[in-house]
DNA sequence: AAGACCGGGCTCTGCCATGATT
DNA sequence: AATCATGGCAGAGCCCGGTCTT
């Protein structure tokens, strides 16, 4: 084992000098890795559009998926110097099974380029936030992008630095990074528009508190930060439009649960907003029960036209009315096979919508057989 | 105590385009 | 010219249970 550190500190070493001619210092135990692609005249860069032998031999032993590597980064497999057995001891040290290496590299190849100081470096960065190694290993199997796209350790110290700045709260920034590890690969530039941009609209409604905003918006929807301000102020303006909102019903509907619809693709949020209002008016409302169920449940423009008109005629056959829809819209915030067999289940007890109304949807699957249970027992004496 | 209201958990990555760098 | 770094996009909900209200 100290013999294979030894070889990542010459191989660091190794990568980190380059003499003034262009050529690379090479240690004498690595030419032979190398003689695969050194050409008659001692040119350490192998000929052009050739891929590295040695490098694939090595990738195939590791269990890469070569073809997916040429598929998505070929230049790597080209490349004379690498580092694929310094990253998989790495990440072995960190936890990591040789499966989810071999799968690291193949999604993301150029993870091989970085060098054992690079990774060392960054991995301590990212122990600021996550507690384990595990945790981090686990988001870059899911994600090995997010992790060795920016080779610039020190925009990641930047970004930790600004993202702790914000004074979100330890559990937000954690579910920030787990959920939407990309943020952290962000420039910071890029990160810091979107919050001054959220702080913008703020402004723009006439809110008081600009910071306190983006801090809630942020919170509310991890994800705004791989979001673009683009597609975010097409959405706000759309909402605003279509809504036909006041300042300041917009800035409450962005504070709320409005904020999680922020990154919907702009054509998803207008069909599905399309879709929804017309159906609606089909089933008889008015454009102002629409705005209102919007404004309860905006999620309910994350259902596609499909879902949510199953969905509606699920409840409209089952007895319920849409005006009771309107007025509690969070039942669409169950699957519509929960729904039918809980209408059944309801039906079966004689359970009163008129009276009752439709609360009992908003309940955990434990919550509403105990709630059935009694009401047999209840219905049986 | 029952029911209403609400926040939060899960896992939102993998691909393409383009500008920057070497 | 090749490769790297980075921005941006499409995709398409459901469920649980803590805590406040009544």
């Amino acid at each position: 084992m100290a013999g294979v550190v030894g070889m990542r500190a010459l191989f660091t070493l190794y990568q980190s000098v380059k003499l003034p001619c262009g050529f690379w210092l090479i240690p004498p135990y690595l030419t032979s890795r190398l003689c695969s692609t050194t050409t008659k005249n001692n040119e350490t860069k192998p000929p052009m559009n050739l891929e590295n032998e040695s490098l694939l031999e090595n990738l195939n032993l590791m269990g890469v998926d070569v073809k997916m590597v040429r598929q998505r980064q070929p230049g790597v497999l080209r490349k004379v110097i690498t580092n694929e057995h310094g990253l998989s001891l790495f990440l072995q040290r960190k936890g990591a099974d040789s499966k989810v290496i071999a799968s690291i590299i193949s999604r993301y190849p150029r993870a091989i380029t970085r060098s054992a100081e690079h990774l060392e470096q960054r991995w301590e960065l990212l122990r600021n936030i996550f507690q384990t190694d595990s945790e981090i290993v686990s988001i870059m199997d899911r994600s090995p992008e997010s992790f060795f796209r920016s080779s610039d350790n020190e925009n990641l110290e930047k970004n930790i630095t600004f993202l702790t700045s914000l004074r979100l709260k330890t559990k937000d920034l954690h579910r920030m990074l787990t959920k939407a590890p990309r943020t952290f690969a962000n420039s910071l530039g890029l990160n810091k528009k979107m919050v001054e941009f959220l702080e913008g609209i703020c402004v723009e409604l006439g809110g008081k508190d600009p910071q306190a905003f983006a801090k809630t918006v942020i919170s509310r929807n991890v994800y705004i930060l791989i979001s673009s301000t683009k597609k975010v102020k097409k959405n706000v303006d759309y909402l605003k439009a279509s809504l036909r909102l006041s300042d300041a019903e917009l800035l409450a509907l962005l504070q709320g649960s409005g904020a999680e619809i922020l990154d919907l693709s702009n054509e998803y949020l207008k069909k599905n907003f399309n879709n929804l209002h017309q159906k609606m008016v089909s089933l008889g409302c008015r454009k102002t029960d629409v705005k209102n169920l919007i404004l309860k449940f905006p999620m309910v423009l994350y259902l596609g036209r499909e879902k949510l008109n199953t969905k509606l005629e699920c409840l409209l056959k089952g007895g319920i009315k849409i005006k009771q829809v309107v007025e509690k819209p969070k039942v669409l915030d169950f699957s519509t096979q929960n729904i039918a067999e809980r209408l059944k289940e309801l039906q079966k007890v004689g359970y009163d919508f008129e009276k009752n109304g439709i609360n009992i949807f908003d309940s955990s699957k434990k919550r509403f057989v105990a709630r059935i249970k009694k009401l047999t027992s209840q219905s049986n004496d």
